[in-house]
RNA sequence: GCCGCGUUCGUCUAGGGGUUUAGGACGCCGCCCUUUCACGGCGGUAACACGGGUUCAAAUCCCGUACGCGGUACCA
């Protein structure tokens, strides 16, 4: 047994498309197992069958591989300890189950619903408000432990439906020393008999996940905070089997920017996209997010805020990990979609940005694609906004109002034919930022008129807008045949622009 | 209700007894750069939940209160 290779999982429950707090929680277990150099699984946990959904484990793997998280052992992947599918496991979950049973660590109940709601029906009305299946109330119920066994015998052999439940010892403090958090401690006697095996056969999450995390040698649970809580289940789970539990540690919670859960709901209406598939389809890049997703609960020794999968990797630490619940930023993820973008080559933006170009009908080559890229890198946030700027694939075919109404004039129409007959004769060797700057600087100081005085009308010329890329290294963007014409076209359009 | 976990600028956070006039980032505001916009640079705005202790000294340690979050299922 190779006790010193790490091996982290994520166990997700194909309830839907992945959420984005999923998403943070498989982040930080691949972080660390790779940085340990171990292993990372990815379990389905579809013991509910009530809860299954369509699709949601495509959703999980397709999301992974989107995110730049690579699965060595999985339902897809396979691997020495599968399946890793747990409605696929049955058979272990019963025989561990019944081991337990046998050890005396669990037992079976034959409560209906209905013997159970009266039993806390009846302390609601003695002033206890919850009152669980466990310690103090267990002798009051049905089950292999009250009943005598001869009768045990004859509801089990008449397969009469019942569950399997922890027998919870009396009177135990239960400690857990978590890798974020430090020491907890729980008492034995406010924890539930919990329920292990349902009357369908199928085991609660809380059995499967032990009897897989120990199956599969797992070394790290790395999990959302809102399993905190029933960790000393599992606790006194890995004793009853005599079996060493992994390292724990749990993460902070993702809130709402209104500060409640991010739910479904409460995110939408937020206008904030709660699963990956929303964050895919609004255009955020891969690497963005998952730099944002790092940063959300977790710093660096120093103030480093840009990292890619493999900076993480390095840097990551668990001990870093905050404490509270965080608030989810939209401002500063599209920051750091942003400065991702900004860190591509032309030639990456222009590969990315290349499907919307498309999808609005324009034809553009790569060089020339990746020229827009460069034009454009500086000034957006999504990489769908190298198609918006419409004036660089085609024409424009309306001007800006208020930039017509300041700068457009008889004397601004005559500066631009002097413009046009003089750029129209320069070579293609001459066709240079620089170049066509000092071309057109010296055909109107011929007229003693300044460059700058006449660029704003220029740029309307061109572009139909008054701000945009740099107007020298856009005009050579553009070629001399397309300026000529939109010089020679503007006063006509203009002209006949709406006000 | 009970159990558990939290609480530093609006947000993500650094700091874990004296180095702090509490630092960085996002956002916001201003200035500079730029004959546009953006980028960038500079500057500004803004926080230790509250109350008790411990100590020469507390944002940092302890207790309490408040507030928030999670759990309290034959859901995960």
């Amino acid at each position: 047994m190779s006790e010193s290779i790490a091996r982290l999982r994520f166990a997700p429950s194909p309830t839907g498309l992945l959420h984005i707090g999923g998403l943070r929680t498989a982040l930080y277990n691949y972080l660390l197992a790779r940085q340990l150099g171990g292993a990372f699984v990815l379990r389905i946990e579809d013991t509910d069958q009530k809860r299954f959904v369509e699709g949601a484990e495509a959703d999980i793997f397709r999301s992974l591989q989107w995110a730049g998280i690579s699965i060595d052992e999985g339902p897809q992947e396979g691997g020495p300890h599968g399946p890793y599918r747990q409605s696929e496991r049955r058979d272990v979950y019963r025989e561990h189950a019944e081991m337990l049973v046998a050890k005396g660590a669990a037992y079976y109940a034959f409560d209906t619903e209905e013997e159970i709601e009266l039993m806390r029906a009846r302390y609601r009305e003695a002033g206890i408000e919850s009152a669980g299946y466990g310690v103090r109330t267990r002798g009051e119920m049905r089950n292999s432990l009250t009943l005598p066994v001869d009768e045990v015998e004859s509801l089990l052999s008449q397969e009469v439906p019942h569950v399997v439940r922890l027998k919870v010892p009396a009177g135990r403090t239960v400690q857990l020393s978590d890798l974020i958090r430090g020491d907890v401690s729980f008492e034995s006697d406010v924890i539930d008999d919990q329920v292990l095996m349902k009357s369908d056969g199928l085991p609660t999450y809380h059995l499967a996940v032990v009897v897989d995390d120990h199956l599969m040698n797992i070394t790290h649970v790395v999990r959302g905070e809102d399993w905190l809580s029933s960790t000393p289940k599992h606790l006194l789970l890995y004793e009853a089997f005599g079996w060493t539990a992994p390292k724990m540690a749990h993460l902070p919670l993702i809130l709402s920017p209104s500060g409640g859960k991010l739910s479904k709901r409460n995110a939408e209406k937020m206008g904030i996209p709660v699963t990956v598939r929303q964050y895919v389809e609004a255009g955020y890049e891969p690497d963005a997010l998952v730099n944002f997703l790092a940063l959300l609960g977790w710093h660096p020794a120093d103030d480093r805020e840009l990292f890619s999968m493999d900076d993480l990797i390095r840097a990551f630490d668990i001990n870093r990990v905050g404490l509270a619940g965080v608030q989810f930023d939209l401002d500063k993820l599209n920051w750091f979609n942003q400065q991702h973008l900004r860190s591509l080559t032309d030639s990456e933006l222009a590969s990315l940005g290349r499907p919307f170009v498309e999808e609005k009908g324009y034809e553009v080559s790569d060089a020339a694609l990746e020229s827009v890229a460069a034009l454009l890198k500086e000034r957006i946030t999504f990489a769908r906004e190298l198609a918006d700027v419409t004036y660089l694939f085609a024409d424009p075919a309306a001007f800006d109002a208020k930039g017509v109404k300041k700068r457009w004039s008889i004397e601004a129409a005559e500066r631009l034919t002097w413009l046009e007959a003089h750029l129209s004769s320069l070579s293609n060797e001459q066709w240079t930022a620089s170049t066509i700057h000092d071309e057109a600087e010296k055909a109107l100081l011929a007229r003693d008129v300044p460059l700058g005085k006449v660029m704003p009308v220029f740029r309307l010329a061109l572009t139909g807008e008054t701000s945009g890329p740099e107007l020298f290294p856009l005009i050579e963007y553009l070629g001399r045949d397309t300026v000529v014409r939109r010089l020679r076209n503007a006063p006509a359009l203009i002209g006949t622009s709406p006000e």
